[in-house]
DNA sequence: TTGCAACTTGGATTCATTCTAACTGAATTG
DNA sequence: CAATTCAGTTAGAATGAATCCAAGTTGCAA
């Protein structure tokens, strides 16, 4: 599961970092490929054991350094549910989250924009909305996932 | 702010929790008078303080157990919004929240069923859902609250 | 080469929440 | 009526995710 970035990936990485005034470092990128390696939306601690593997110097502290800054710059989305460790994900096009309640595993649900647009809607005027978070539980069938 | 609770709203403490199998305890009527005489969200802690005036000796950790009670019975619902402490509902009927980036109060949104409808219906076939957490984050124009 | 600023590091700290073990008090049984 | 039981309460200790801090690194710039 070691493995470095693609070059596109790491050219995106490189544009969306310095468009908000930060670095491309080492730990940087091995975190960011972790990310990118196992779309399965992990926690701190999975990222960072993952990470360790290619870069076994990192230090857990760098590890929410760096996700901290890529949330900051928009490169990642941070996934809450309950009180449960934060979680991580990759994808940035508009979508909910379905936590399966016997395993735990986060699903992303694509989110039509008339959904968005409907849910928008139901707020009453004086309220203005960027961030909508929306989260199912329950129980889902899981299609064993190959891939990946 | 001592308040206790009415006759009806006792007799609905003492119908759920019995229903649950738990029973009206006096730190359970405080802790259920204050959830109900302003509802504003309040933390733990800011229930325990509140609570703490009617009946001193009360201790945390009741606080807690009283509120987990209340949980689990259906009584009350949780709001977590990112890693902040949790926060506590006595609204039953179906509903968003919107959190005020400026003042981070927390408010309620009506969810009209259609929404959540046509939320259900987003979710791919296999995945069943019982509970949708929807959380809007923005900038209210706050009526300042008279009442309560 | 020196200086600086950003980044990294490990360890200490914080703080919401949970756990534990002792206590209370009401109901139940002998 | 005691004695037992059992849910509920309590204070304080423990947990664990996340943050803070002060001491290193690194790479770039003057």
């Amino acid at each position: 599961m070691i493995q470095s970035l693609t070059d596109h990936d790491r050219e995106n990485l490189q544009e969306v970092l310095s468009k908000g005034g930060q670095k491309v470092t080492p730990q940087r990128e091995v975190v960011f490929s972790v990310l990118l390696a196992k779309r399965d939306h992990p926690t701190v601690d999975e990222v960072f054991t993952r990470a360790r593997e290619s870069m076994p110097g990192l230090s857990l502290a760098t590890v929410y350094n760096c996700l901290e800054t890529f949330v900051s710059c928009g490169l990642v989305r941070q996934v809450n549910h309950e009180r449960e460790p934060t979680r991580y994900c990759p994808n940035l096009a508009p979508h909910a989250h379905f936590r399966d309640q016997a395993t735990g595993r986060v699903h992303d649900i694509e989110l039509p924009p008339e959904v968005i647009n409907s849910l928008r809607s139901i707020l009453p005027p004086g309220f203005d909305s960027d961030v909508i978070e929306i989260s199912f539980q329950g129980r889902a069938q899981e299609k064993t996932d190959h891939a990946n």
